[in-house]
RNA sequence: GCCGAAGUGGCGGAACUGGCAGACGCACGCGACUCAAAAUCGCGCGAGGCAACCCCUCAUGUGGGUUCGAUUCCCACCUUCGGCACCA
């Protein structure tokens, strides 16, 4: 019932002054707790790109609900936020508009924490952190010495991924499909000497570790597809007429080892030239290798079509003596395995292709099952079957011949089991500026030396050159790059590259914890009690990249004893995108971006977050519409003249008593399964779109009821709940609410209701009648009432006995207190 | 090509372990209030049928299957989206 003398609800009033509140009374700001159990929730953090949009809205306002319901629960909740300031854009922005980077990020990083903080969403901010800050960076490069120390970092020269857009080399996790992630610019290879880290010597246990974690099953497999474990065999073959000289091989399917007709190699394989040497074929070898060091990896997958020559030269088949070609091919990585694979026409689709077009022979060594056909057919048969023309092994299966062959030419001192990973090291050297300088310097007399741990951070020099043609400003910055060697104080320059920004983001969730630590990364202390991350909530688009590389860091300073438990992020959340009109992602680049500076000025930070929490499954997309906020604006302007128009009903006592009429049981009934399906689903389960809808149901219960039950009581505790669980969703509306009923404290501080079983007890409930499985009619019942009683009121339902009219009833299926089925003949 | 996820009203979506398909909201229609409009409130709203609006039929991408009963489980296919793409 609407009174005249409420007074209109006024969002942005609203907002500021709670905000305002809320800041002054250091409300956000948590601290070790060892009585209350700990809550780490975290989103991504953001690159400062300039503006937030509804799209990030939804990624924050989702983590800001479940913080602040899991605070509700009594959980000490760490939610801080924070920047991957370091990176591209901010240096392309120097280049093209003259600002500084560190300019241009400070005033990103400004506004967009502006945002955040209208979008009212409960972070610590004294914790925030910076990644391109000194006192930041300064822990990345301590952490890229301990890696140093522990072997894991090193630096060589190899083929890498180069961006010529960017105009920096990157990890084979960033390249996409043969082009940029970042800009889409196709890569080259370059040979260049750079610094990898070495993620592969953890490669089994980051793919044993993915077993524990409750993440989405789409990123854990992504994962183990990219370490790309496989077990083989590793041999090698001897080249003919060149003594001691053998060309290595890894195979999963040493059952196959009698088909192998051919020997495939690289183009880059080391045994290339030596093979063609004094041989007819050494000019077609030399213009065919020629050809393909031009063309990366990446392309020659892409042209698919195999080709290769004949190197001139042959191997010797390790069991049957027999005289092995091999071909020079474009289908063999260098970079996997040894370079080289045996060629097995029969059970390998690839080798099929190559051997049909190049006239090789074609030998079936595994058939289906024994007595099966040994002709091979137009497609390889790759399964595991029955050895046949396999000399000793005859008759064997695939499995057991593996093991057999492995046997024999391990015996023969040839060869051993063999695990191989697709898995690289992770190229962290960036020929760019801004970004966290490598701290190393190369001395004339001593090589490559670590900048010693006292004289961190190596800073970057503020006043370097930024333009496209100068190449590397750091490269060029010469009073910075020109220091004395730390170790025998000649002259030496310093590493003019920086560090790859997900090495920023490798770590960043332990500064967190004490942020402003000058003597360490982090307090152990404070690790202790916080980590690892509870939920972290963030797109799936880094399923290969941050999510792993962090894994890979966590083990490592597991080692090191400064973090607890193997795995960082426990659960993982990959919240859905909000889509632009042109149903596209919404994103700067495509131009479809809805600002949440004009969203907020218009519906209120509220109303935008209740919509983009009702909008659809955090999980999945959804297209903007503004049409579906003024749903949210109604439902936020009804709870208020509901709320209001129930004076003092959050005050302490909700002064609740048992009645008996049946309206008020009903009302009873609906608040309390409220309180009860917002609290099962908004939890683990995070069905935030259902809970909101809970809420909008129990609000329409308590408007109906107003005025037409007698049951006051009743509707307070309603609205008292309602406000209570509206908080996490629009926590400044909850608030001013709140205070204006009476209630003691923040309503954000308050226990989270609970719900009473005896008010979801019923006198009657209902229970569905079908006949054969088509619903007839329903009938009330009492709660475990008997099959018979459900049968008798069943059969007084005229629609009911229309069905059953002169059929006989052959089946019954009761389900208590929900349904039953009569089955006639 | 291989792997994975998803297809439900005009729209976003709901339906926990197989048990009332379409909750909740948007849009739309009718009505109340108003000089009028906005706001607000009430009613209706999958399609079709019948004189019968407390009834019936059909309907959750398509076709089959399992079951007393299928949006839910199984098989095949279609479409969309995501990932991988010579890893021996």
């Amino acid at each position: 019932m609407p009174h005249a003398d409420i007074p209109s609800y006024d969002p942005q009033a609203v907002e500021t002054k709670w905000q305002r509140l809320w800041a002054e009374r250091r409300q956000n700001e948590v601290h070790e707790d060892p009585k209350r159990p700990k809550y780490y929730l975290l989103e991504m953090l953001p690159y400062p790109s300039g503006d937030l949009h509804v799209g990030h809205a939804r990624n924050y306002t989702l983590g800001d609900v479940v913080a602040r319901y899991e605070r509700m629960r009594g959980r000490n909740v760490m939610h801080p936020m924070g920047w991957d300031a370091f990176g591209l854009p901010a240096e392309n922005a120097a280049i093209s508009r003259g600002v500084h980077p560190r300019i241009w990020t400070t005033e990103n990083i400004a506004n967009m924490r502006r945002q955040l903080q209208r979008l009212g969403v409960a972070y610590d901010w004294t914790r925030e952190i910076d990644t391109s800050s000194p006192e930041y960076y300064r822990w990345t490069q301590w952490l890229f010495l301990l890696m140093f120390r522990r072997g894991l970092a090193y630096k060589k020269e190899a083929p890498v991924n180069w961006c010529p857009r960017d105009k920096t080399v990157l990890a084979n996790e960033q390249v996409e499909n043969g082009v940029c992630w970042r800009c889409g610019t196709k890569v080259e290879r370059r040979l260049l000497n750079q610094w990898f880290l070495k993620i592969t010597a953890y490669a089994d246990a980051l793919l044993k570790g993915l077993d524990s974690l409750a993440w989405p099953e789409r990123i854990k497999t992504m994962q183990r597809n990219w370490i790309g474990r496989s077990e083989g065999f590793s041999f090698s073959f001897a080249i003919e007429n060149v003594p001691g000289a053998r060309i290595e091989v890894f195979t999963t399917r040493l059952d196959t080892l009698f088909g192998a007709t051919f020997l495939a190699l690289a183009p880059e394989h080391p045994a290339v030239e030596k093979l063609s040497a004094n041989t007819p074929q050494s000019a077609a070898v030399k213009t065919f290798a020629a050809e393909m060091r031009d063309i990366s990896e990446l392309d020659r997958a892409q042209l698919m079509e195999k080709r290769g020559v004949f190197s001139g030269g042959y191997v010797i088949h390790p069991l049957t003596g027999g005289r092995i070609p091999v071909w020079v091919t474009n289908y063999v990585l260098a970079t996997y395995g040894s370079g080289a694979v045996m060629g097995v026409p029969a059970h390998d689709q690839r080798d099929l292709e190559f051997a049909r077009q190049h006239g090789l022979e074609i030998e079936r060594v595994v058939i289906p099952q024994a007595g099966a056909d040994a002709v091979a057919g137009q497609q390889a048969f790759e399964d595991d079957g029955v050895l046949v023309n396999s000399d000793g092994f005859d008759g064997l299966t695939s499995s057991s011949a593996r093991e057999r062959i492995g046997e024999a030419l391990a015996g023969a001192g040839n060869g051993r089991k063999a695990v191989l990973y697709k898995l690289r090291d992770w190229l962290i050297s960036r020929q760019r500026y801004w970004g966290a300088p490598i701290p190393f310097v190369d001395c004339a007399k001593e090589g490559l030396v670590p900048v010693p741990e006292d004289q961190l951070p190596v800073l970057l020099p503020d006043d370097v050159p930024f333009a496209p043609e100068s190449g590397s400003p750091l490269e060029n910055a010469k009073g910075w790059r020109e220091v004395r060697c730390p170790r025998c104080g000649g002259p030496a320059l310093r590493e003019a590259e920086t560090m790859d920004t997900f090495m920023c983001s490798s770590w960043y969730y332990m500064r967190y914890l004490s942020p402003h630590d000058a003597v360490a990364p982090w307090s152990v202390d404070a690790a202790k009690y916080w980590a690892p991350v509870d939920r972290y909530i963030g797109g799936a688009e880094h399923a290969v990249l941050h999510l792993m590389y962090a894994r890979f860091f966590y083990k490592v300073l597991q080692e090191e004893e400064l973090v607890p438990g193997d795995e960082p992020f426990l659960r993982l959340f990959n919240q859905g995108l909000v889509l632009g009109s042109n149903n596209e992602r919404m994103s700067k680049s495509h131009g479809n971006t809805v600002g949440i500076d004009e969203t907020v000025d218009r519906y209120g930070a509220d109303a935008l977050r209740l919509f983009e929490m009702f909008a659809g499954p955090p999980e999945s997309d959804y297209p903007w519409s503004t049409a579906g906020i003024t749903g949210a604006t109604r439902t936020l302007a009804r709870i208020w003249r509901l709320v209001l128009g129930h004076p003092g009903c959050c005050s302490d006592t909700p002064g609740e008593a048992l009645q008996n009429g049946a309206e008020d049981r009903d009302i009873r009934y609906s608040i309390h399964s409220k309180i009860r399906q917002i609290t099962e689903e908004l939890g683990d389960r995070m069905h935030l779109n259902t809970c909101v809808a809970a809420l909008m149901t129990l609000l329409n219960d308590l408007e109906a009821a107003t005025g037409k039950t007698a049951d006051v009581a009743a509707l307070h505790a309603g609205s008292r709940a309602l406000v209570l669980m509206l908080a996490p969703f629009a926590p400044h509306i909850a608030e001013e609410l709140w205070e204006r009923s009476g209630g003691a404290g923040s309503v954000h501080l308050q226990p989270w209701p609970r719900y009473d079983e005896a008010a979801l007890r019923r006198d009657l409930i209902p229970i569905v009648v079908q006949v054969n499985g088509k619903r007839r009619a329903a009938i009330s019942a009492e709660p475990g009432c008997s099959e018979e009683d459900a049968m008798a009121l069943a059969i007084r339902e005229s629609t009911v006995s229309a069905q059953l009219d002169g059929k006989r009833i052959v089946k019954r299926v009761f389900v208590p207190d929900r349904l039953l089925n009569i089955v006639t003949g």
